[in-house]
Formats: structure tokens, C-alpha cells, sequence
DNA sequence: CCCAGATATCGACATCTGTCAATATAGATT
DNA sequence: AATCTATATTGACAGATGTCGATATCTGGG
């Protein structure tokens, strides 16, 4: 391990490390890695994870995002946030509307990590 | 989808749902994979889950888990018993010891879910 | 039968999380 | 500028979660 795990993010962690069921999870790495998880650990979220992947462009504009809950606006706003945070999801902004895409490759290193696949 | 979700486990919602990417989650999906991946959103979990996988024969003693973290030995019983209740881990008792041991099939299902390979 | 050790359960507590209503901000249109 | 629409932020609150100490349960050995 070349670099400290002290600069990485989630998903820098996760992009590099051994899948859960070769070798044990330092501390660190697990501390690193579980807000990743914890992102994904709500159904509004996972459908809305899925929603922004299936889309057109793997991208969805929050107007659309909002309809297809029965939730206020702020809450999905909030859900939004989180996955951004993570870095599960890009934000960008034309004009009025915000635009959510996912970042492909946190999503397949985190489902090798779990899935065991290499990484 | 000849089954009704309404008699699945987690588990097997996982095992059957496509890939987060591929097509949009319903509600109902997304309600029933929820809790198992909040089960792996825990850094003690995590490293629970590694440890025990990654051991002789996918297999440890609670004894042996005790030891690896700074926590009482009722917080590790109750991460334990998390992880076991959404199937991800099975228990089995040899004398006075409990060994639990990696359900692959639950890991590799659910990192398949996520990571968008075909399931 | 009683004790000692391994694991689980219980009850309590502080913290975190999901949700909403109200409000703020920012961009487009008139 | 005034206003309308889209999205984000704030503050509040109920409920979930992680942790512990105390205690219960189970099992093997004396």
C-alpha cells in the first residue's frame, strides 16, 4: 500500500482493496469504507441510486427523481446529498435543473469488494 | 417474476432482483435488500463479516472475534446476531463454542446487485 | 449438583437518521 | 426589478442504532 488510507476517499478505498472475503479489513479501511455502505443503506436511496443508473445517460434530472417518490422535496433532496457526498453520484447544474449522474466505477468496485471478485 | 417478493428473504431478493444499474428498483425491492445492506454498513461489521470470511474454512469462533476488537463482548454478540438475521452469516454451535460462517452466496448475490454484474 | 467459562439477552443511554414544514437561494421570464 | 419555478438548507422531532453493564442461559468438568 503505497499511499496512506488517511488521503483516500470511500471510494478510493474501496477502489483498492482486497475483496471483504480474501484477507481482513483493517480497522481503517472498514471505518473508511462503511459511510460508503451506509449511502446505500436506506430503500429511497437504492431506488433512487437505481433510478439515475437506468435513466436515459445513466442521468436524471431531481424534478423527475422527485416524482417517483411519496416523499417532500426536501427529503429526496436530502437522500441526493448523501449519495453525492459518498461520491456515488455527480451533481451538475444547467440552468434551473440539477442533474444527478452515477459514477459507474464506485459502484462496480464496491460490488466486487462485496461480491469478492477481484479488485 | 413468478414469485411474489412478499415470501422472499433479503437474501433471496438479491439473488433474483437485476443488477442497481440495469433497471429501476420498485419500492418493494428496494424495502427487502434494505436491511441487508444495512447490515454491512457498520465498520464493526464490516470487519466482522471479513474476518470470519476470510478465516479457516470461512469459519470463526466468537472468541476469536471477541479479540479482535476493543468492544464488549455483548456488542459483538449483537453485531453478530445482525449480521446472522438477514442471512449473511450462519451460526452453529460445538460445545460450549459458537462458530459462525460466510453465507457466499449472499455476498457474492448482493456485491453482483450492486457491482451491475448480470444476476 | 454446583461451578466456571462462553455466549446471548435485557435495559438504559447517547447519538445518529429520516422526515417534514418553513425558508433560503438561484436562474429564467416577463 | 418582480416574480415564478427548481433545488437546497435549516430546525425540529420521532424513531432507530451502537454501546455498555448487569444478568441470564447453556455446556462441560469436578
Amino acid at each position: 500500500m503505497s499511499k496512506s488510507l488517511i488521503e483516500l476517499t470511500p471510494v478510493q478505498t474501496v477502489a483498492c482493496c482486497s475483496p471483504l472475503m480474501k484477507e481482513p479489513l483493517t480497522a481503517d479501511a472498514a471505518e473508511r469504507i462503511a459511510p460508503l455502505v451506509k449511502a446505500l443503506a436506506d430503500p429511497v436511496r437504492l431506488r433512487l441510486l437505481s433510478l439515475v443508473a437506468s435513466h436515459e445517460g445513466g442521468e436524471a434530472c431531481v424534478c423527475d427523481l422527485n416524482d417517483a417518490f411519496d416523499l417532500s422535496q426536501p427529503t429526496i433532496s436530502h437522500h441526493l446529498k448523501v449519495l453525492h457526498e459518498v461520491g456515488l453520484l455527480d451533481r451538475s447544474k444547467r440552468g434551473v435543473w440539477v442533474y444527478y449522474t452515477v459514477r459507474p466505477e464506485a459502484l462496480t468496485d464496491l460490488g466486487a469488494l462485496i461480491g469478492g471478485v477481484a479488485g
